[in-house]
DNA sequence: TCCGCAAAAATTGTATGCAATCCTGAATCG
DNA sequence: CGATTCAGGATTGCATACAATTTTTGCGGA
């Protein structure tokens, strides 16, 4: 009856439940189903997937680190809660990497992976014609994936582990800060991407993914800087 | 009689032992007391440390995060041994990142700051003077401070703690793949770099970290691609 | 009613015990 | 003589027990 049996009703999940239930939490974190500054109870989180303590530190610790948690000390463990000023920093690292990250991708991207983004995107368009929360995390989470899929085709497992980390917490900043309801915008803008990736056009791939950020970050509103402290408690 | 009350003689170590274990592993590591490939044993760690099992994995694991430390299911946590191809990630990572952070540095530079550096590298350049291997071993660090300072002053905490991470496996990398001893060889490279940010030319500063990476790098032998996992026996 | 304050409850930090897995090496068989 | 197998020991994975700390609760007084 624990989440994990029924969300992978038979494969494998013999070997490190504490990566699956990391990745659990993670999903849950970013298509916001948790809401940051959720208390993520070891006891309680324990319960839920039918571990003991010992593996929930283990997650909570990996996802501590990758920035969509934070850790107080004999506090425990909470979806973070972003500054303004850490969303620009997250921003401002993606504008930095991910360009870069296009480049790579549009020099080595193949025909088989420009088939995968195709469908991808087209997973995207149909998520986002349907109604319903259900759909609007899905196409979240889709928005997401095209970023990741151009970092694993860049093929560079270090800045991939890097764009995980700033996408996922992009997720979050949305969440806080996202001014229309459908902040995950740019499908336009992917598509724009893909065919640059296509003709293999490195410096216009670097292009349109900069101004896709901006883009992105221009629906937010990062002005409540002194106001933060207050919302931070309501979100409690 | 524990190692942590040698180092830390009277400060507040009474917090957070984990990290405090974390950080005298990870500097074992960057200065290459510890060999890429060492086996690096719970109990082991714990007896040397006089702590329990369970503080010990917590520290491994976080340096297995920062790609410092590899994990093998049910054999234990190893010091690692990266691939010519990883290493080569690894500065690639840090060619596109670094000159934006120098970038950003030569910005925001202040006097203070600025002052700091003075120091540091007079520091590195009394260290590359002095003989014995626990000089050499001052000097691998404050070579790499040098970068993670830079980093710091840019103010971004994102791209500080990415820059940790590829600074300590720059280090494991070299100390792999280095051809010269002095591989941390370019403190006038650092010279160079510390006059154009201070004269808050970003554009020197970015060129000028760019081609000091390369400088590094090309005192790599990444050639023995297939002779690897030979080498890999061998060191463990 | 509102504010301290102390005891209880809940939660995290750490140590330890047991089961599962892996490595070692010696004995056995071809 | 070489390959194989199978105890024995060592090491990790996980659960649980206990200690330390925080949070909540209940009470008395202003």
């Amino acid at each position: 009856m624990n989440i994990a049996d029924h969300a992978m009703p038979e494969l494998g999940a013999t070997e490190d439940r504490s990566a699956m239930i990391r990745d659990h939490l993670r999903d849950a974190i970013v298509d916001r189903r948790l809401a940051p500054g959720t208390k993520l109870s070891e006891a309680e989180v324990g319960t839920l997937f039918d571990v003991s303590r010992t593996v929930v530190r283990a997650a909570l610790q990996a996802l501590a680190f990758e920035g969509l948690v934070k850790t107080e000390r004999n506090r425990g463990a909470f979806v973070a809660n972003p500054s303004p000023d850490e969303a620009r920093q997250v921003f401002d690292s993606r504008r930095l990497i991910e360009p870069g990250i296009a480049r790579a991708a549009a020099e080595r991207i193949t025909s088989a992976q420009i088939a995968a983004f195709r469908e991808r995107l087209h997973d995207e368009s149909r998520l986002l014609s349907e109604r319903g929360p259900s759909a609007r995390r899905a196409e979240i989470h889709a928005s997401g994936d095209f970023h990741l899929l151009m970092a694993s085709v860049a093929g560079n497992a270090i800045l991939l582990k890097f764009m995980e980390e700033l996408v996922a917490r992009s997720s979050l900043v949305i969440a806080l800060y996202g001014r229309s309801g459908a902040s995950s915008c740019g499908h336009t803008d992917h598509g724009a991407i893909l065919r640059a990736l296509e003709q293999h056009d490195a410096d216009l791939a670097s292009a349109l993914v900069l101004s896709h950020i901006d883009h992105i970050e221009s629906d937010l509103d990062l002005r409540v800087s002194e106001g933060m402290p207050l919302r931070d408690a309501l979100t409690l």
